[in-house]
DNA sequence: GCTAGGTAATTGCGTGTGCAACTATTGACC
DNA sequence: GGTCAATAGTTGCACACGCAATTACCTAGC
């Protein structure tokens, strides 16, 4: 077999890696956000975004792309966290197509009192995905990822 | 702010990154399989698990952990693809409670079909992605992992 | 040999998602 | 100033998923 050959299975095989790791840390956080705080983790990521834009609005293709949700389900969550009073839809003045979001006071609570749950969890499941052998290269890489801006 | 903090912020970017790359990835090969082949990405590596074990049976529960998808939804699934005629449910002799599936003809067909819109595809996006600096890194790990054997 | 506890797989049910179609608004062109 | 394509967001619909309950089977223990 050649060198080609075995580029192919090695993209093969790290992107079944890569699945195999998002998908262990998506269902820790699953469960430890929905029994704790009861969000899943599209809602926790909206909260987490829209709280690191402290005090900015976020329009919906914002959240879309931040979430990798489509439109559609966009919408529909945004509505559950505005059932739950977590968020406001802010009408834009400039554009009145565009639909603003920002948090409540309860919604920045219960993402404060959910985010050292969450950074728990991932602190945890890494390490245990570091211990094997298989997904230590992965958890390696992402500790190797600068942060965007200076984040002291 | 001090390194702990700093940590802490790095995990959780590292986590969205691989998010990221993840639904990017997955995304593309969803468009371009379900377009070619009409297969979903786990449908696809359905087939490409029971091909790589070539000519051997696999239990649900393995297709489970293959798939990171719950029983329920490994039922269906092979549901689905037995509809199709491109699996086979065999029952095993020595533990009647499990069930081993194998690939058909049309299913080894079509998988012999896929596997090269599979792979130029994610090429192509791992490519794509390595060009964002943001995510070049975590790709340039996916290619280190080394084969979990010989491949050649 | 029979009962009790555990495991493999399936089914009922509620829910979140994407696609396609739709409405409302903007911006460009003549 | 009016028309037309493009964009932002929402809704109808079908479908895949997870959880909990269920069935069938295996394995101890007595």
């Amino acid at each position: 077999m050649g060198i080609a050959d075995d580029a192919v299975e090695v993209r093969a095989h790290g992107w079944r890696t890569l699945a195999a790791l998002h998908g262990l840390i998506e269902s820790e956080l699953e469960r430890a956000l929905s029994a704790s705080v009861d969000l899943s983790v599209v809602e926790y990521t909206v909260l987490d975004a829209l709280n690191r834009q402290d005090g900015w609005h976020m329009r919906m293709q914002q959240l879309a792309r931040a979430t990798a949700l489509s439109p559609s389900a966009t919408t529909r969550l945004v509505n559950r966290l505005e059932d739950r009073a977590l968020l406001t839809r802010v009408l834009c003045a400039d554009d009145r197509r565009g639909i603003y979001t920002e948090l409540t006071h309860a919604g920045r609570a219960l993402y404060e009192k959910a985010r050292p749950i969450h950074d728990e969890t991932l602190e945890r499941v890494l390490a245990d995905a570091q211990a094997q052998p298989e997904l230590a290269p992965v958890v390696e890489a992402l500790h190797a990822i600068a942060l965007p801006v200076a984040a002291g």
